[in-house]
DNA sequence: GTCGCACTTGACGTAAACGTAAACTTTCGT
DNA sequence: ACGAAAGTTTACGTTTACGTCAAGTGCGAC
């Protein structure tokens, strides 16, 4: 037996090399870097080496929901910024405070937006279904019959 | 009086020059001809000039709203080639329809970020407020604070 | 006619978010 | 002791989604 800090130790005890942390995640290391470099991540080193716990984690998880949203890693550190205290102007605080208030706002039309997008999908996947069904053979498919009949069921909604 | 279709008379007919139709959706006109270039948009041609319409208009928001969402330009192409009788290999169908359904999935986890964003954002515009009442003088805000007690406040809510 | 305006097509530039390759060091298992 | 594995920095390349000129066309107003 060894005093060896091996992957396994590591995982059970709640803490990753940038490798295992970044396919956690489904992302490369080099993007674990690059969100180091920007600052949105910092984690421990251990000599040279990073070592990512699980506030590092959290965080990281923050960060791709704000990305999922479309938002910039610079609009995503300009939130950190004002929650870790590398705000010192109150003029500043207050325009940023402004654009989270306009983020928030603007939230209420990506939930019509997932609404109308989950709709606009779900018509989409059931007509080429049906079309699929009725044309299963290995040839050319009349494509434009199915653009006619998408048009019929989506025309139906589109007063939305 | 003139027989001239001057930029009114396109108003009121519900047909636009590329200027003002992009200034209805807060876009350049060269992201319109950009767009147009990707296959995205098709207006008719007045002559050289182009001249868009309703159906352009329901079609710019469709595209718009697939790119809040985090959609590239050609992930979006994608859908309107299938709707428009673009795709003529069934195996290829069947692959578009799978991604299609993949993103109908995805968009659950997209609610819960939306959800999640929002509860998260108006902790801190609370928190900021909060802050700015108790000091609002015009210098250097003690901001270590103001990040502790977001930190009090976020951490009863992270383990959602 | 000619002025100005809105529009056109190139062509090149750019910022964001990484990918990729090169050249090293550290650590591990054997 | 030695090679493979995993990690490091540095630097240049790439894709997406436009911005920014440059140079020309068409057209109603004066």
């Amino acid at each position: 037996m060894t005093t060896t800090t091996d992957t396994k130790a590591l995982h059970a005890r709640g803490e990753w090399g940038i490798r295992d942390f970044a396919a956690m995640f489904g992302v490369t290391a080099r993007t674990i870097r690059f969100y180091e470099d920007k600052g949105l991540l910092s984690p421990e080193r251990q000599g040279q080496k990073r070592l990512f716990g699980p506030g590092d984690k959290a965080r990281f998880e923050r960060i791709l929901r704000g990305k999922r949203l479309g938002f910039s890693l610079d609009d995503i550190r300009a939130v950190f910024d004002v929650l870790e205290g590398r705000v010192h102007d109150v003029r500043e605080l207050r325009r940023r405070r402004d654009n989270f208030q306009a983020v928030i706002d603007g939230l209420a039309v990506r939930r019509r937006d997932v609404e109308l997008l989950e709709a606009d999908m779900t018509e989409i996947v059931a007509v080429i279904d049906d079309h699929l069904t009725q044309n299963p053979d290995d040839s050319d498919t009349d494509v434009a019959k199915l653009a006619a009949r998408y048009q019929a069921a989506f025309n139906q909604h589109l007063d939305t």
